[in-house]
This record gives structure tokens, sequence and C-alpha cells, in this order.
DNA sequence: TGTTGTTGTTTCATTATTTGAACCACTGGT
DNA sequence: ACCAGTGGTTCAAATAATGAAACAACAACA
């Protein structure tokens, strides 16, 4: 692994616990010496990407992050298409939606409305989710190529909950079924007491470019509302890939 | 310069150019050698921080830009550091004030807190703001070095009001009246009717980062008013920097 | 007050990574 | 068929990253 690599996995590693971090607890977190640590902080650092409470020393993620990131944004408005679709289905279900982007091997929260009701469900806006252990990751995985699937299971996989699969047959079942269904369900697979469906939206060219989906707690997840939900998350799934400029003609280069 | 710096340096690169970047041409801007911006580019893209086009090949900013802006903006403190004083602020003018965070070229606002007269001015938080045509823009451009005012003053002004000053010099001269004021003032500049005067604010190691401001009704500006609310500003800038671990001994390198 | 256990920071010889000239493969234009 | 332009690859040499150890600053505690 080079050194880029290092110091980016360290903002990743900060990424992950919103507390500020300190030198030595990320040093051990990331398993780099404390020189190799600072060195790299110190660089982020100049360029912004990291900063520094001068008080009590601790690092955290820094502007240029945000700068950058809604650069990116402008520039390829998905949360924008995104949006309006999150924020309708929110106000009818009256549970947390949220839509994700697929990058780098991980699904990335990027639009997120909060359900109203006391007992919600909630999501970091920005949040890594991974792909075996999530609704939103099995109904990507659904509109992937085969190659992608085999190349995301064969790589050692998570258990976050009771209820995780890190079996490859059982994922592939799961698969099988979302792709018959039209969206995807998942049980507390990566959070205990979350439930959730989730469909996949296609980018113009029909690659799959990332999902939306709900979440609510278990209890209030019933067959009948779960089915209507997935309905929903379907449905909007192809109205943005179609606000996107995807034409079902296309039928996906999946295969 | 680190290989971390480096490889960050292309990111700000990337950001500079909406278009996406061919290896040869990011190489060449970088002065890198080809080797070695292309090694740095594969470890970015193997992070996500950016992505290339499977047919065209070039580079463009990746989802994780995004990903960690969001977190970011979700849990930087600045906003607490700021709203403080925003709010006393507020308090004791009775009028809107409002601070803006850098980024991108503009400033955000991020912290509002509106007046409780009926005739009062308006502003949404997570507002844009232009660098030329605004009170905080002025402010911030006061405070920052020669090469970025170069920067931002020769690309095109857009003007906003019959008030707005598109004309470098007369620009300029805003800004060396702003910086011997220690304050700046903007009469009907960005919206007609608005009267606004701003103060930057500076990071620990002496970086601007944004402004506080100040605006009302034209007809209630005043010049003593202006002056007592420049004053208020500007000591509440101070007063943010040095909450910051801003200390005056930096001096800044504007110069 | 002194002791102990934390921090963050600096030093420097050792080591491994980065570097870049030259080269290859491919594409589009003339 | 050629050239000029891409992106991508190789490998010895040069340089930058590494980490053990020591240090300094601080807080908690007896």
């Amino acid at each position: 692994m080079g050194t880029v690599s290092k110091a980016l996995e360290l903002l990743n590693i900060m990424a992950n616990s919103p507390a500020p971090w300190g030198l030595t607890a990320l040093a051990s977190k990331a398993q780099y010496d404390k020189t190799t640590t600072r060195r790299m902080l110190l660089e982020l650092l100049a360029n912004g990407f990291v900063e520094q409470d001068t008080e009590s020393r601790s690092y955290s993620l820094g502007p240029a992050l945000q700068s950058l990131g809604k650069l990116r944004e402008s520039r390829f408005p998905l949360v924008k298409t995104v949006q309006p679709f999150v924020r309708a289905l929110a106000k009818k279900t009256e549970e947390m939606v949220h839509a994700t982007e697929y990058g780098n091997g991980f699904l990335y929260s990027i639009s997120v409305e909060e359900s109203t009701k006391a007992n919600r469900i909630s999501l970091e806006l920005g949040q890594k989710l991974p792909l075996h252990a999530t609704a939103s990751g099995i109904a990507f995985l659904a509109a992937s190529t085969e190659a992608f699937i085999e190349a995301v299971l064969k790589k050692p996989l998570a258990s976050f909950t009771f209820q995780t699969s890190t079996d490859k047959k059982n994922l592939m079942k799961s698969i099988a079924e979302t792709s018959a269904r039209g969206y995807s369900i998942s049980n507390q697979t990566f959070d205990e007491g979350v439930h959730s469906v989730a469909a996949a939206y296609f980018s113009a060219r029909g690659k799959p470019l990332g999902t939306i989906a709900i979440a609510m707690p278990t209890f209030r997840a019933t067959p009948k509302i779960i089915a209507a939900n997935g309905k929903l998350v379907s449905r909007a799934a192809i109205e943005i890939s179609s606000s996107l400029g995807f034409k079902k003609s296309h039928l996906r280069s999946v295969s």
C-alpha cells in the first residue's frame, strides 16, 4: 500500500467516528507508527484535508473536503436529481428515506430525510454502507454485472449483526430474489432493529449508479407495509433513472 | 513537499477546471512525471477520491470527497464556535447578523440570525455569496493574499445591482479601504436596499476562514450606525479568530 | 512534592518507496 | 504508411518514508 493510500486511510478512519481524534489513538487504530501518522497528518493539515484543534491538538476532517465535495456535487448533480424523490417518499411513508451513490466498493448516503415519528432510524449524510449487508447494497448488486458481484463476494465479508449474512450462497439467493421482486429487503443485516427495502437506479448509459431506500424500526415492518414500500422504492428508482436519461430499451449491458 | 501533498495537489488541480482531466494534461499542469502522476491517480482512484471514465480514461473528482465533505459539514464545530457571536451581535444591534465560511470561490452562510424588526433583511442558510459583490466578500479578500485577490478579480465578475462594482480598480480600492478601516462596507452591491458591514476571521494558522457581517435596510444605515456596527463586527471577528486558536503574533502571510 | 502514566513531538540511522528516462501499445489524423 | 498524440509499463537509481528511542509537557494521584 502506497503512502498516499495510507494517508487517505486516516481520513476514512476519522470519518468513522464523529469525535476528534488524538494522535496516539489514530496511530494505533491505523496500525501506523506515531511518527508516520503525525507526518501524514501534518501534510493533510497543510492541504486543509484535516484540521487540528489548537487547544486539544486533536484532529478532525478539514474544510478542503467540504469544498471539493461541493465541487463534485455541482459537476455531477445527482443529489439534486434524487432529493425530490427522497422527500416525496419520506412524506408519503413517514419513514426515513435515503438515497445512496456507489463509489469505490461502497454506497455513500447522498440524501437523507428522517422520519417525523418519535421512534425513527437515523443515518448520517455521507455514511459508507457495505454492499453485502444492506438493502441498498443487495439492490445495487442485483443491478450489477455477474463479474462485479463475483468480485465483491469473493472478498472477506464483515459481519455487523446476528442477521448479517456473510455466506456467498445466501447472498446470491438474496440477490436473485431481489432481481425477481424488483426491490431488496433487509432485516437487521447492518443495524439491529432496522428493517429496509431498496431499489437501484441507473445512469443514461445503463450503469447502476446508486439506490433509494426506506428504513424503519423492525416492529413497524409488517409484510403488508414491506410490500407497499418495496413498490414505492422500485417505482421511485425507475423514475430517478428515467430523469437521468435512462431508457428501458437499454435493458442494461449487464449480461 | 511530501508525496501526500503532491497527490492532494492533483485534487486541487482537478478542482480548478470542471472538465475531466487526461493523464498527460494533469502531469504537465502539476509538473510531475507521468509515472508519478499515474501512480498517485491510481491510489486516489482506489480510495474513491478520483474516478475514471472507463471510456475516455479521463479522471475527475470522486465520490469519497462528497462523502467526507458531507460528514464534515455535519460535524464541524465552526458553526458552533461562530453562532454565539452571531447571536450576541444580533441581540445587541437588532439587525440581521450572519457568518460565512469560505469554500470553492464563494462564501457560504453558515449561521444566520434575523432581525426582530418589521423591516428586516433575510438570508437563507447555506446561501452562496460572491466575493466581489458583498461586504463579506470584500472583507474576506482584504484578509487574503495578493495572489488570491488577483485570481478572483481576473475572472469575469457578475453584476447584481446598479451598485455592483465589477471594475478591478474600484474593487482594489474597496479592499484597501477595508484593510485600513478594519471592516468592509457594502452599499447595495448585491441586493438592492441592503447595506452591510463585515469583517473576516482567521484560523489558527492565520488563514482567513470566513466572515461575520451585519446587514440592514439602507435607510437605517446612517454613518454613525455604520461606524458602530463596523467596530462590532471587527471586534467579533477578532474574538472568533482567537477562539479558533489564532494568535495575533502570526500577523498572517498576507503582505 | 514527587511519582507515574499519559499525551504530542523530535531525532536519525535504516529501509523501502518513490522517481523518471526510456519504452511499448494504441488511436486518430494526414 | 506515417506521425503525433494519447495512456500505460519497466527498472535501476535517488530520495523520501519509516520507527525505535528519547524528550518534553501535562494531568492525575499519592
